[in-house]
DNA sequence: CTGTACATGTAAGTAGTTACATGATTGG
DNA sequence: CCAATCATGTAACTACTTACATGTACAG
């Protein structure tokens, strides 16, 4: 039974939306659809292969639903196992360095099945790797040659832009996921 | 010998550096993990299935290279159908719709294998996809429901806030894309 | 004498894709 | 009556990855 110690992203993704409760491969297909289809949307027969393998991992469980009129369908929820899995994999910032974008985004998204701080945390590892990438272009930048096309100047200057933009939004949420740690108290307050 | 019509974005992005100059596989993994990287770059072991297929299809010649001292080399050269099979993908605004960020980006960089009409057409084509994704993104925020999580909300923003960046910076590119196209008679003139 | 750069490739495996198959129900 | 929605899956394929194999030359 060595449980294979790491899952894909996809894998990751569908547990996510599974913690947000039951659900068929149909249903997760199109709640990918709506939410998150910018960072991470595989197709239907994917997520019909994977379902299975969550549920021989244990991460999951399946049952039968019939339905009058329409197909049966198959509904799986998570397990505990599953969602510890869930909560290690949203917990854990020392993430691989590229196309970390996509990867942050979608973990924030499904930040929901771990506890507040892991979000503040994956915010705090983002903002860590943008601050790195924003050196690298700098430095590029300081270091063109004078015969460099425009294009790469342009598109230097593209990564340039959306590297600020994103860190000044990193500003503007980070205060927004503290207040869900340390919930202010204004007036009355809200427990868990 | 029914050629088969399109190409992998691997094999235009080869073909795109093959552009710039005669090189081998080993050149080509190291200008991209130079030049590229942020935007594609596939392992060595890929270029390497990648090329004799360009020679194959006559989009590239290979020929063999003695060195003393070192390994012989194979280099690539690309040939006039490769080219004219780069400059039609570098013209090809009717891109698929998603993921089209990093595809920009990359046509972008490789524009010198067309005319520069080519790329002004890609930036307004990229625009186009930028307004539109805004406009999806702004539809979204408007119907929000009340009891979204954060998550939801901070993960729009980011995309807001990219997308707001991203056109700003089309705004600034389009001028300077412009006078490579018609330049500008400043003090003496270069023609092609 | 160890590690890095140069240089090319194979073998095995994986994660994903598109296309196909099936079939009932509902809305225009 | 046609198209879309609901519902699940298989088959065939593809692009790409990691790990391995092999070997020289040079710098520290």
């Amino acid at each position: 039974m060595e449980s294979s110690n790491r899952l894909t992203t996809t894998e990751y993704a569908i547990l996510g939306l599974l913690a947000g409760g039951e659900s068929s491969g149909y249903d997760l297909a199109r709640a990918a659809d709506r939410s998150i289809a910018y960072m991470w949307s595989p197709s239907r027969s994917q997520i019909y292969k994977v379902l299975p393998r969550l549920v021989a991992w244990g991460l999951a469980t399946s049952r039968e639903v019939e339905q009058r009129g329409r197909p049966d369908k198959a509904v799986y929820r998570i397990t505990p196992t599953g969602r510890s899995a869930l909560r290690a994999w949203l917990e854990d910032d020392a993430e691989d360095p590229e196309r970390g974008g996509d990867l942050f985004l979608l973990k924030l998204f499904l930040a929901g099945g771990a506890p507040p701080e892991a979000a503040l945390r994956q915010l705090e590892a983002y903002r860590g790797r943008l601050e790195r990438r924003l050196r690298v272009f700098e430095e590029m930048e300081r270091e063109l040659p004078d015969d460099e096309p425009i294009y790469g100047r342009v598109a230097l200057a593209h990564g340039l832009a959306q590297v600020r933009a994103t860190l000044a939004w990193v500003e503007d949420a980070r205060p927004q996921l503290e207040r869900t740690v340390r919930p202010r108290s204004r007036g009355r307050t809200r427990r868990s």
